[in-house]
DNA sequence: ATTAGGG
DNA sequence: CCCTAAT
């Protein structure tokens, strides 16, 4: 029952909701409030001077995620008064005692959701912020959620007075999901039958109601309109009726609300669930950043507002994180995916740290000719192995043909370089299927993915040979090892070698290699390690317990004979 | 420039 | 595989 994805109350909660009397039943709310007691509870309740700190209580701008407890949800919908009676007193409490439990929130909002917490990401309203300074910040939306508020209230007023609510309704939900083919026309409310306003109900909501009761459905339905069309006006899912004669004052936002289309959109974005499915997910936040980047750009006057193709919004959203931003990821895309790397200019946290970079990594460009080193451009540092144009590019967010057959060109030698090596396996680009909602310019740079050098599983020759250069040389040297057994291959840089060697000795230090590694290993190709060549490992790594630097120190008497020969040989060497 | 060690 | 500090 997806239907209930959107409540604020957990799927058992709503559940039991519905059996409860129609009267008790305030309204499970939407994406958007579904009722005017609750959009003004929540007005309230952040208004209440005592309140101050539930909004940032509420918002930890560390994790870009808006937590809401049940326990709030429970003071919302148990009293009938809504909030205006809420005990201060246990408010208060509740608040400092999920102090406590706060990480625990948002540690589950991290891996994904919590069954038992609404999460809500904000990330979008972040976005709005960034995009342009006058964009209200928090208390200036929570003010204007009177707004919205106050529109409902006049239109109930105008409703009372007889006057029609004449709304065309052309597409209030998914079409999927939808069993009205046809266009719902709200001509009337009173002149509608019950079931057609559930199904309208149904369909605004994404879940049906168990009020009967048309009084109490119109205003839900109202509400649920005038949020919806203000939110969504831009992509006309909802449009005022054709015949303006009928419709007058009645559905369109009240004079002096012109900020109502930003600062709702910014207020639905807030309250943008992340618990749908990561497609999903991905969609709406598009939409909606697109959304907000229109109403913002257009109110500056700055582009033109042609809905967009795919394409041409993505090069838009680009635009915009590298300007605005300026510290979105860039995903390194090769086949085995270790840590998140980012364009290194966010190894400060943006906008007074929000936001946790944990492992996001500059996308790095080191191969062996250009040493290791980054340089920076203002704030965004820039892989040196990039050409300027490139550099350029990734500023820009598209590509000049020359700068696209130069990957072409990079690519084939690539690719060529890995044909090279039978033994080497070939990190597959193409199965990485992050979703969209990386900010790479993925569709670009695939192909020549200069941010990781390579990705060739080591092949057990080369553990031999690595082994044997360690057992010549002892660990440490491993710039003599790389010159004596890894000249002809250029990747493998003493780096790697260094890093394989300690790989080695990890796995040959574990005591029973799990069945399910090496199965895991088995399953995808990769050449597990002889059992033999680990122990060697096993023996190397007794030999030469440490670096070079402190095994200088130990008496050469130290070790064992089958050392001392290997020892002598690296003595008479060097 | 190399290496060790953390990530 | 990348990054940084240390040498």
């Amino acid at each position: 029952m997806d239907s209930f994805e959107y409540n604020w109350k957990t799927p058992n909660e709503s559940a039991k909701s519905f059996q409860q009397e129609p009267e008790q039943v305030v309204g499970a709310a939407s994406v958007y409030f579904a009722s005017e007691e609750e959009a003004v509870g929540v007005e309230q309740l952040l208004a209440e001077p005592e309140y101050d700190d539930v909004v940032d209580t509420l918002l930890d701008f560390n994790t870009c995620a808006f937590s809401v407890p049940e326990s709030y949800f429970e003071e919302f919908s148990a009293s009938e008064s809504v909030l205006t009676k809420i005990d201060c007193d246990a408010l208060q409490r509740d608040l400092n005692e999920e102090d406590k439990t706060r990480e625990k929130y948002l540690d589950g909002l991290s891996n994904g959701y919590d069954e038992n917490h609404c999460s809500i990401s904000c990330e979008d309203y972040l976005l709005d912020i960034e995009l342009e300074e006058e964009t209200p910040t928090l208390h200036d939306v929570t003010r204007d959620i009177s707004c919205i508020g106050n529109v409902n209230l006049e239109n109930q007023l105008a409703d009372s007075d007889g006057r029609n609510c004449g709304i065309h309704v052309l597409k209030l939900s998914d079409a999927s999901t939808s069993s009205d083919h046809d266009a719902v026309l709200l001509d009337n409310f009173d002149d509608m039958s019950t079931d057609k306003l559930l199904k309208v109900f149904r369909n605004m909501f994404g879940h049906q109601t168990s009020v009967t009761d048309k009084q109490c459905l119109k205003p839900n339905i109202i509400f649920g309109l005038q949020n919806q069309e203000i939110s969504d006006k831009n992509f006309c899912f909802l449009k005022s009726s054709l015949d303006s004669s009928e419709n007058q004052g009645a559905k369109v936002p009240p004079a002096g609300c012109e900020n109502l289309l930003t600062a709702s959109t910014a207020f639905a974005s807030i309250f943008n669930f992340r618990r749908k499915p990561r497609v999903q997910q991905v969609k709406r936040r598009e939409h909606i950043q697109w959304n907000s980047f229109k109403c913002l750009s257009s109110a500056a006057g700055e582009i033109q507002l042609n809905s967009p193709d795919k394409r041409d919004r993505k090069e838009s959203r680009l635009g915009i994180s590298e300007q605005y931003l300026k510290c979105k990821p860039l995903q390194g895309g090769f086949g085995r995916r270790y840590h998140h790397r980012g364009a290194k200019a966010s190894s400060k946290p943006l906008r007074g740290g929000f936001g946790r970079r944990y492992n996001h990594r500059g996308a790095k460009a080191s191969s062996q000719g250009f040493g290791r080193g980054n340089f920076q451009v203002g704030r965004v540092q820039i892989p040196p192995g990039l050409p300027i144009e490139d550099r350029l590019i990734r500023r820009e967010g598209c590509l000049s043909k020359y700068s696209r057959a130069k990957k072409a060109h990079d690519g084939n030698i690539l690719s060529a370089e890995a044909q090279d090596d039978p033994s080497g396996i070939l990190s597959d680009q193409s199965s990485d299927n992050t979703s969209e909602d990386d900010w790479t310019i993925r569709s670009e740079t695939r192909g020549t993915n200069q941010d990781r050098k390579h990705n060739k599983y080591w092949s057990t020759p080369e553990v031999l040979k690595l082994v044997e250069g360690v057992s010549k040389y002892g660990v440490g040297r491993w710039s003599d090892i790389k010159k004596m057994f890894f000249q002809s291959s250029m990747h493998r840089s003493p780096a790697d070698l260094k890093d394989k060697w300690r790989n080695l000795l990890r796995a040959s230090s574990q005591r029973l290699q799990s069945r399910r590694g090496v199965d895991a290993k088995k399953k995808h190709g990769v050449p597990s390690i002889p059992h033999d060549v680990l122990n060697r490992v096993r023996e190397l790594a007794v030999i030469y317990p440490h670096s070079r630097q402190r095994r200088s120190r130990i008496s050469p008497t130290a070790s064992s004979s089958n050392v001392e020969s290997d020892n002598q040989c690296v003595s008479m060497k060097g």
